[in-house]
DNA sequence: GATGAATGAGTATTCATTCAT
DNA sequence: GATGAATGAATACTCATTCAT
């Protein structure tokens, strides 16, 4: 890895926390150069603007998330239970807890909403082979497959994500998650024990 | 009415037109004024601040929304349409075709999340209401009737209003709803008419 | 005069001052309403933006000097020495002797320009009257006024504007004069006292 | 020629035409840099600063004019046809057709003055002495002639560099130049044909 | 000769909000 | 009820120039 590439990174790194934590929209250019010990200039030599910026963020979001759920695909799991782990995998990351509040924040709605849209377009494909999968052995039964997956992480990003959800949602969409694949009652149960 | 109140509302719907046509982000206080023919402090006389008009704003359009619900509600139509009128009685109404996209306009984040949060309150009393007159009435078999209507109402504003959809996604929505409420198969078919 | 009207003409003195003295370029509007003793919003309250200034401040120039001219031109004086009188009105009047040093600064050359222009717009009509009125009296004897009012009036401003110029230039300058309005030798010979 | 000197001439090359089209301050010199395909370094190894550029530039445009000029000079061409000649060869070549449009375009102001006086030290003295073979052969009779001669350029550059020009004009040039140099009437009725 | 990462001073503009009249 | 002049914090972005390698 070059030079430029090494600071770049690190650059992305503390935007990705800056923004993660305190939203985009709140982030400034200078806080974030200040953070960064770097020049106005420097910042500008690496990103054309600081919306390009975000969108580099996000991009490296959703591929590090994209990997966590590439280990999950290659795991012995059952097949529900890669369902949900995949699932589980696109979310943020992140040492500190202030995540989850920050990013359903209203002042990080715009960032929040270009996550979920290019996750979407990351999710549903990953998801989607499993189903196929579980349709092969058996275990699902369903068509038009891409759509139900995308109706499945709608759901659960609207109803989990903000962590504001009560038991029944859980009972819900467990019900919900096994009509859609079509598989037998229980066969999602355990997310009862994931989640709740 | 008084004047005041009259000159209020005039306010409200002019700023509702501007906010659902170009985004409240960029509609200043400025812009609002000029159109309406008032001056800086008329506006700030009648509102606290450039968000609380939001929020009247929209408080403005849900009330309009359930209203048209209400509507429906008091109508002879078979429980499953009734649920879906409703369910249709809750998008912006404008003479402007632009609608639709102005408020899924990235620039629109903001208000198009605090429209749907606002909605989702309002809409999910309404609606469970229906859903249990469909259990008495034998139509429908589910528990946990609020969350499964809450489910319903995300995945159809998260699919159909952007206006980006297929055919496939109406085949699995109605399938999706009839597994929801607990529906013999076919109950829900009308929809493919409603939306396609 | 309202309130607000002579606060904004006493900004378009100040930049009128600044932008003279230091360059339309090098005069920022921080610099400016420093001077003036005002917020940033005020001067954005009385100017779109600092290229309007600019403008207005160049408007209110060439109304002062088109209003000296017209002194001139309801005099006595010959006419002859009117068109030199009215030729000399349209520069920039000012306590600052540095004024001149300013206006042909390389850093100024925009701004300069622009009055150049202006000027030139304002004062061929001025002029062509005279002239004619030269004409009729048999003082002067040419055809196509204006564009020799046009030659005249470059010639002078880059010649003699600048203050960089020899006994030579005004000879030649008289000579000219004569030649391109047709009037007889010695009918301009009095510039050499006024300028010289 | 060196190779560094090549790479230089080619620099110049590339920087008078972006200079030209799109004016010395839009051009930066990330611009030129990329367009010549080299590094930021190597643009300050032969360049002092970008203002030195822009001095070679013109520097590079006027020995090219004054090159076609002096081509002139040594021609079989009468007395006052080569002074036109010589004022004519004093513009800007390029192949494109823009030039005029971005030499004059208030964006290039300060190039255009520089190239402008640039431009009267080289050509005064060229045409001085054509003036004074005139004087000789008898064709002119005037004194002072490097005042006169920079007269006429400064009206030839001002009226018609700039492209908008009228009939008039142009008569009014003739009868000028002729009254200027002391030529009888109908001497330079030539230029009606080379301009018109 | 050549590179390109790093600099940082400089600048115009926006906009919600206040308050004396 | 209504006005509109005044505020000032906030912010993204440009660009010529340097210098260690």
């Amino acid at each position: 890895m070059k030079k430029g590439e090494k600071r770049k990174l690190e650059l992305l790194k503390i935007a990705y926390k800056m923004f993660l934590t305190r939203g985009y929209e709140n982030t400034s250019v200078d806080e974030i150069i200040e953070e960064a010990g770097i020049a106005k200039g420097t910042f500008y030599y690496y990103f054309q603007s600081k919306e390009q910026l975000l969108e580099e963020v996000i991009g490296m979001m959703i591929d590090e998330e994209a990997e966590r759920a590439c280990e999950v695909l290659n795991t012995d799991l059952p097949i529900p239970q890669k369902i949900t782990s995949v699932i589980l995998s696109f979310r943020p990351a992140s040492e500190e807890a202030s995540i989850e509040e920050a990013l359903f924040h209203p002042d990080n709605v715009l960032m929040h909403n270009k996550i979920k849209k290019r996750l979407l377009d990351t999710a549903i494909p990953l998801l989607s082979k499993i189903v196929e999968e579980g349709n092969e052995k058996g275990i699902f039964k369903c068509d038009n497959i891409p759509e139900r997956v995308h109706m499945m992480l709608i759901v659960s990003s609207e109803i989990f994500d903000e962590g504001e959800f009560t038991e029944c949602d859980i009972e819900v969409f467990i019900d919900l998650s096994e009509k859609l694949l079509g598989a037998k009652a229980g066969t999602m149960g355990f997310i009862r024990d994931m989640i709740g």
